[in-house]
DNA sequence: GTCGTTGCAAACATTTTGCACGCAT
DNA sequence: ATGCGTGCAAAATGTTTGCAACGAC
């Protein structure tokens, strides 16, 4: 994985600059977050992951390096309403990509990566005087392969 | 709050479609909601406004009443990332519309009735065969006060 | 030796559950 | 008398914190 080697080297700049140091430990973390980047880990999924790698952490250290990494924003913290927060790696770059699609049926979660919001934005930003930095937008209905079963 | 009579009738007759009872407290805590339509309650906040008014009432219920009238649509469980569910009246007849602006500064949480999302939603049924129900949508920002205090 | 980081266990906060009781039909 | 609804306390869940120990510089 070339693509997660760069990833990681740069992320580790970002720690430098920010005065945090790489350790074992949140390398093991990025890690698992960068090999499943498409699943919305949760903080105990995470600490199993990197455990099975036969590597010790505490459950503790995940969920610090967790709140680091969302500060430094290279995380967002991310919540399905299934009452455990989940995280997603920020997209190179992207600041005002990336929604999901959350299948009521399945509990499955897809991304899609094209910009929606760009004129609703314009319009938040005009009409409510409102200094927009971010969003999360979800959509809540029923996947492809769902539909499929039904019919 | 002739409104809210009318309100609280029409859930009463959703209720009995579901084959529930409008108790006391049920009536006491939509009673809670309907006239703090704005203020995104948690279930402990509701909690002691009814105690408030002189209304003997347990949490449990009033947690297991939030589950139930989310589950008929009649309010929806909302996130903001603060550790704890909110509850936000669905505004009659509306499917599609609010969305939130949360102030990442003072915490406030504005709402937004524009429909800024007919396209976004054309776009997303069309190109992921996603058949959409319902969407959450909360931009992060700056909100107008907390602009001027600034400057 | 200093200081950031870790692991453990305890604490914490929110939410859910088991159970006995109460009340309306 | 049946069954839904309630309150309480206990449990469960997800997350945070205090603290002693560790390790890099």
């Amino acid at each position: 994985m070339e693509q997660t080697a760069v990833a990681l080297q740069k992320i580790k700049e970002q720690l430098h600059v920010a005065n945090y140091k790489l350790t074992p430990q949140r390398e093991a973390i990025l890690l698992v977050l960068l090999e499943n980047e498409k699943d919305h880990l949760s903080a105990e999924e995470i600490y199993m992951l990197v455990k099975l790698q036969n590597f010790d952490i505490g459950l503790a250290t995940v969920y610090r390096t967790l709140e680091m990494l969302t500060e430094l924003r290279i995380l967002d913290k991310v919540n399905f309403n299934d009452g455990m927060a989940r995280y997603d790696m920020r997209k190179d770059g992207a600041k005002h990509f990336h929604h999901h699609l959350l299948c009521v049926e399945c509990g499955g979660i897809d991304e899609i990566e094209e910009d929606l919001l760009m004129e609703a934005e314009t319009i938040v930003e005009r009409d409510y005087a409102f200094k927009i930095m971010d969003h999360r937008l979800t959509f809540h209905g029923i996947c492809h392969t769902c539909q499929m079963r039904h019919s």
